[in-house]
DNA sequence: AGCACGCCGACT
DNA sequence: GTCGGCGTGCTC
């Protein structure tokens, strides 16, 4: 009998498991993938050890149809990295390779970057140019282009002009041109000198020279710099250093902040061939740069959070800009955090992390206090502009004009006088987050939620922001059948239209997500803004970061007070962040005065006196002491169990059982109890919460039981979910 | 998650 | 008579 060799697979199921698998013949490559016969289905999966041993009966093993890498495909601090982020976020192995790949890699196609072409102009082709027809202009055209570019034409240079690969055929036929596959360059030189690097400030030159020593090993850095204090400079100094050693640099954004202009300003400074990963790509050129950066022929990968497992030949820098934002941790699926991956990824590869933020975490300013990251602060604003004057405005027992008060709607008048813009922030899209009955009462209510529907005027239809269920208005209470229903409450719909009243010789303008459905519209009012076409600008939290209005001058807050008060525990962090992001609009040009006005009914609350009497780094030291009081995260390690159905009982059941289970680990456990908001898109929804002191502990007692709980039976009557280092509890 | 098997209701 | 509803069981 012929000795049977086995290999341990990564498969493409949810199931937290490996599985075994006969091959023949030579071994195939970990990191490699193979094509393999999994149920009734075929699957490409993820060799994690080859040549092994099996605890299965060898007659239930099945063998591998095929290999599809020679080489692994992965470089090994990548494979490192996934086989770590499955562990951490308690992920099934399979899906967590499959989320790190492209598209076209997860379906088995080949790990081969298409041969780019190029044509050279030959001795014969130099001699036919003069015996070119006069008349024949495309011809003339492209010898022109030819000798250029020193003789050499390649496919994009083809496409920028309008001609097509094919259209060269005769050329090459008549031996003129000569087709072969182009140089695969590496790296560039940079020309820094392109656009004139910025002059830094003290504190700038002083990040730079703390950081730059550091490049080619790892260390974590937190920038904590003001709005405005120019982080970015700091960013492009340190990527001019590590595109000088020949090194590829990582640039993650959070979702929102991937703009056109940032990838602009870096392709215009740096003359290397960089990359932006964004929604937008299709699978094939995904693909591709995948296979260029990890070729390295690619020196900046700029890309969000799924940016962070792009392979790099030759890794230099790791960049994380705004690192406190959301968008860096994945809300489902496989809930990972890039930002704190990012730490993980550069240790492996031995590189500096440089996180940045105006806000930073408390997760990040926990790690400065572990030693863990080096701070380097920036105080002060670069350039000349002044930080902006931040007033609360106390509004209680005042007339408010639809959410208005006298007070700002005179400093409006004011800056607009100046000729300068006003930004109105209110996180509240739609005309008005419900719609009630004048006469019994009744409230819309979404069906499938535990939420009012929010009322857009202009589609005429009741939304609910939680699961998307849209309704036509009625006409009538259906409970009373009276006609008089009323909005109430205040949207950035109702905001424009009253703003539009108050200010009819001013331009308004709206950025939410009605607004900007459409594709670019963003970018359209983006361009307007700056071009000085809009005065009276409208918006919710898409409008809160990144920008650099140069016009814009006083910023007003329409409602804070829904803000204040919230379960969360991280509803403070996430308030202070906002309220700053959105302050730090205001007033980022030379010479001009900033103002920040912020209505609010709880003039004294803590957040809002800490905020802004003494300033963001105060409050996260008084968030951090609370946390660590309450022994919250950053001083715990957090998990929560969630698990959802058509009812209450099951989620409940799964997770008493799931408890039970933990009983016997050193875990903390709170719950099950219901979700804050119990019913969404028609599920009922129940969590458990679990933490230990030490990250080490947590993730060592949830490894050996969350395998276990999908044979639970009770598992598989929900929908449940482990989410490690949660964001966002509800 | 797929995918198939399996055993009960309203249709050509 | 069958198309198809989704309950449940399995995946090396």
């Amino acid at each position: 009998m012929q000795h049977q060799k086995v290999v341990k697979l990564a498969v493409p199921t949810p199931l937290r498991r490996t599985f075994d698998y006969l091959y023949t013949g030579a071994a195939p490559v970990t990191g490699g993938r193979v094509e393999v016969p999994f149920g009734r289905q075929s699957l490409v999966a993820t060799v994690l050890s080859s040549d092994t041993t099996t605890d299965i009966p060898l007659n239930k093993l099945k063998h591998i149809k095929r290999i599809i890498d020679s080489k692994p495909l992965l470089p090994d601090s990548i494979f490192k990295l996934i086989r770590f982020s499955a562990n951490y976020y308690q992920h099934p192995i399979g899906e967590v390779f499959s989320s790190c790949l492209p598209t076209l890699l997860k379906k088995g196609e080949a790990a081969e970057l298409e041969p780019e072409w190029q044509w050279r102009l030959t001795l014969a082709g130099e001699q036919a140019i003069p015996t070119l027809r006069k008349n024949a202009v495309k011809q003339q055209q492209l010898f022109q282009l030819c000798q250029e570019h020193s003789g050499l034409i390649d496919e994009p240079l083809l496409s920028q002009h309008d001609f097509t690969p094919s259209y060269l055929k005769t050329f090459e036929e008549k031996g003129w041109l000569v087709k072969e596959t182009k140089d695969t360059h590496s790296i560039y030189e940079p020309s820094p000198d392109y656009e004139q690097k910025l002059e830094l400030n003290a504190e700038q030159a002083a990040a730079v020279e703390t950081i730059s020593p550091h490049l080619g090993s790892f260390k974590g850095f937190l920038i904590d710099g003001v709005t405005g204090s120019g982080k970015t400079e700091i960013y492009m100094q340190l990527i001019e250093q590590t595109l000088r050693n020949k090194k590829q640099v990582l640039l993650l954004v959070p979702e929102i902040g991937l703009t056109p202009q940032t990838v602009k300003r870096i392709e215009r400074r740096f003359n290397v061939p960089i990359a932006m990963l964004h929604s937008g790509l299709t699978d094939k050129q995904r693909l591709n740069i995948w296979l260029k950066a990890r070729q390295g022929q690619l020196s900046i990968i700029i890309g969000t959070r799924s940016a962070l497992f792009t392979p790099l030949a030759e890794p230099g820098l790791i960049i994380v800009d705004e690192e406190h934002d959301l968008s860096y941790k994945q809300q489902d699926g496989f809930r990972y955090s890039a930002r704190d991956l990012a730490i993980v990824r550069a240790q492996y590869e031995d590189l500096p992390v440089v996180l940045g933020s105006a806000t930073p975490s408390m997760e990040s300013l926990h790690n400065v206090k572990q030693g863990k990251l080096a701070l380097l602060r920036l105080t002060k604003r670069a350039g000349e502009a002044k930080p902006p004057h931040i007033k609360v405005l106390d509004v209680r027992q005042r007339h408010l004009n639809q959410g208005l008060s006298q007070p700002l709607i005179d400093a409006m008048r004011q800056h607009l006088e100046l000729g300068q813009q006003c930004m109105i922030f209110l996180n509240r899209r739609g005309f008005a987050p419900t719609l009630m009955c004048h006469e019994c009462g009744w409230i819309a209510d979404c069906q499938r939620c535990d939420r009012h529907m929010t009322y857009h005027q202009r589609f005429k239809r009741l939304h609910c922001h939680h699961c998307d269920k849209q309704v036509f208005t009625p006409k009538r209470c259906p409970e009373c059948q009276s006609p008089q229903l009323n909005p109430v409450g205040l949207g950035t719909e109702r905001l424009e239209e009253a703003l539009k009243a108050l200010f009819p010789e001013h331009t308004v303008a709206r950025v939410d997500r009605d607004s900007t459905r459409r594709k670019d519209s963003m970018q359209d009012i983006v361009q307007a803004i700056k071009n000085d076409d809009i005065d009276i600008l409208i918006g919710t939290q898409m409008l809160a970061k990144g920008h650099h209005f140069p016009k814009l001058s006083l910023v007003g807050v329409v409602d804070t007070d829904g803000c204040l008060f919230s379960a969360d525990f991280r509803a403070t962090e996430r308030t202070a962040q906002l309220l700053t992001q959105v302050a730090g609009r205001a007033g980022r040009s030379k010479g001009m005065k900033g103002e920040v006005v912020i209505q609010s009914h709880h003039p004294d609350h803590p957040l809002l006196v800490n905020l802004f009497t003494q300033d963001y780094q105060t409050l996260s030291d008084k968030v951090l002491q609370e946390r660590e009081e309450a022994l919250l995260p950053p001083f715990a390690a957090m998990a929560i169990f969630r698990a959802e159905a058509n009812t209450l009982e099951m989620p409940m059941t799964f997770l008493n059982e799931v408890k039970q289970q933990l009983n016997h680990t050193q875990l903390t456990v709170f719950g099950p109890f219901p979700a804050p908001m119990p019913k969404r898109a028609g599920k009922m929804r129940a969590q458990l919460m679990v933490q230990h002191s030490q990250r080490k502990v947590l993730q060592q007692a949830l490894t050996p039981i969350t395998p276990s709980l999908e044979q639970l039976p009770s598992s598989r009557k929900v929908r449940w979910s482990i989410d490690v280092d949660p964001q966002e509890v509800f």
